[in-house]
DNA sequence: AGCCTAATTGAAAATGAATTTCAATTTCCT
DNA sequence: AGGAAATTGAAATTCATTTTCAATTAGGCT
C-alpha cells in the first residue's frame, strides 16, 4: 500500500476543516478528544484512500509505536459514524474506509490484476437508478456500484 | 428462510437441464456424480433464492440428516465453478448463492428492513457503465450493483 | 492545581463465517 | 470384482472483526 501524504495548502486546510468536525463530534457526543485520535484521523485524512485498519495501523506503526491496532479499528468506525469516511468493501471482503463525507458519493471501477481503484460518479446513471427504484416503489437509501475488469496498465499485459 | 419449490412443469425441465449440466460439468472435469451433490443441487435449484450454505444446509437438514455442512458448502462452490451458481455478498457480508448460468446477469433492490431482494436489469445502465469503463480505457469484466434501501412494504410503517 | 468520574486505550481473548484437514467411504474405470 | 482417485463429514483451523477488561487518561468541577 502507498500512503501519497497530502501536499497543496488546500487539501491540507480541508483537512484541518474535518479535524475541526471530529472534535465537534466528539464534544457533541460526550466523547474524549485524546492524542492517538488525532493522530489516526491525521494520518487518515492524509492516504487519501481505500485503507484497511490494518493497514492504516501498519502506516502509523511506522512513526508511532505506542498506537494499537483496536485504537485504529475503533478510530475509523468513528469517523465513519462522524460521516468524515465511508466504509467500503470490494471483492476482497475486506472493510476498507476512504475519506469522504457521508453526503458525498462516487463509484468504483476495480482491477481485478493489480487491486487499483479509479473512482467515478456519473449522473446518468444514478438518476436511471432512482428510476429504477421508483418503478418498485422502492425508498432508495444509498447505493454500490462496482465495475471489475481490467485497468488500462494491467489489460494488455495480462 | 422460505424456500419455495418449483412448481410448473417448465421449471422442473429447467432445473433437470441444470442438473444434466452439473453432470457433465463433473464428467469433463474428472469429478464424481454423488447422491449427496444431486440433492444439494436439487434442493439448490428448487429454491430459486439469495441462499447461504447454511440456509440451504439447515433446510436440506430437514430430509436428509446424512448430508453435512461441508458437503453443501463445497457443492456450492462447485455449482459456482460450473456456472449454474452465482456467489453474492450483500451488506450484511454473507456468501450467498443463486440459481443463475454465468452469462445471465440481473442487479438488486435490497430491502434494509426486511431483507427482501427484488431482482431488476436495466439496460440503459448497463450501457453507459460499458461507456464509462471505456472513458477510463478499463476493461469491464463484470459489475456489481446494489440499491439499499425500503421496500414498498417496509417504506411506510418504517 | 488537584479530584473525580467517565471515557479511552491496547493487549489479549472471543467470535463467527469461511476454509482446510484427514480418515473413512464411495465412485467408477478397467 | 479390484483398485486408484475422488468424496464425505466431523473436527480443526484460519483470519478478519469485535469484545473484554484492567490500567490509563481526559476534562469538568471545585
Ligand atoms: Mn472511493
Ligand atoms: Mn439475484
Ligand atoms: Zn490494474
Ligand atoms: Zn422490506
Amino acid at each position: 500500500m502507498k500512503i501519497s501524504g497530502a501536499r497543496t495548502s488546500k487539501e491540507i486546510k480541508l483537512i484541518n476543516e474535518k479535524k475541526e468536525k471530529l472534535k465537534s463530534f466528539l464534544r457533541e457526543k460526550g466523547l474524549k478528544s485524546t492524542r492517538q485520535r488525532d493522530v489516526i484521523a491525521s494520518e487518515f485524512l492524509k492516504t487519501g484512500e481505500h485503507v484497511t485498519a490494518e493497514e492504516l495501523y501498519r502506516e502509523i506503526s511506522k512513526k508511532y509505536n505506542d498506537i494499537g491496532f483496536t485504537t485504529v479499528y475503533r478510530t475509523l468506525k468513528l469517523l465513519n459514524k462522524s460521516g468524515l469516511a465511508t466504509e467500503r468493501v470490494f471483492a476482497d471482503h475486506l472493510t476498507r474506509y476512504e475519506p469522504l463525507s457521508a453526503d458525498d458519493h462516487h463509484d468504483h471501477l476495480i482491477c481485478m490484476k493489480c487491486g487499483s481503484i479509479t473512482e467515478f460518479e456519473d449522473l446518468k446513471i444514478e438518476r436511471l437508478q432512482e428510476r429504477v427504484a421508483e418503478e418498485f416503489s422502492f425508498l432508495s437509501v444509498s447505493h454500490k456500484m462496482e465495475i471489475y475488469g481490467y485497468c488500462n496498465k494491467c489489460k494488455d499485459n495480462a
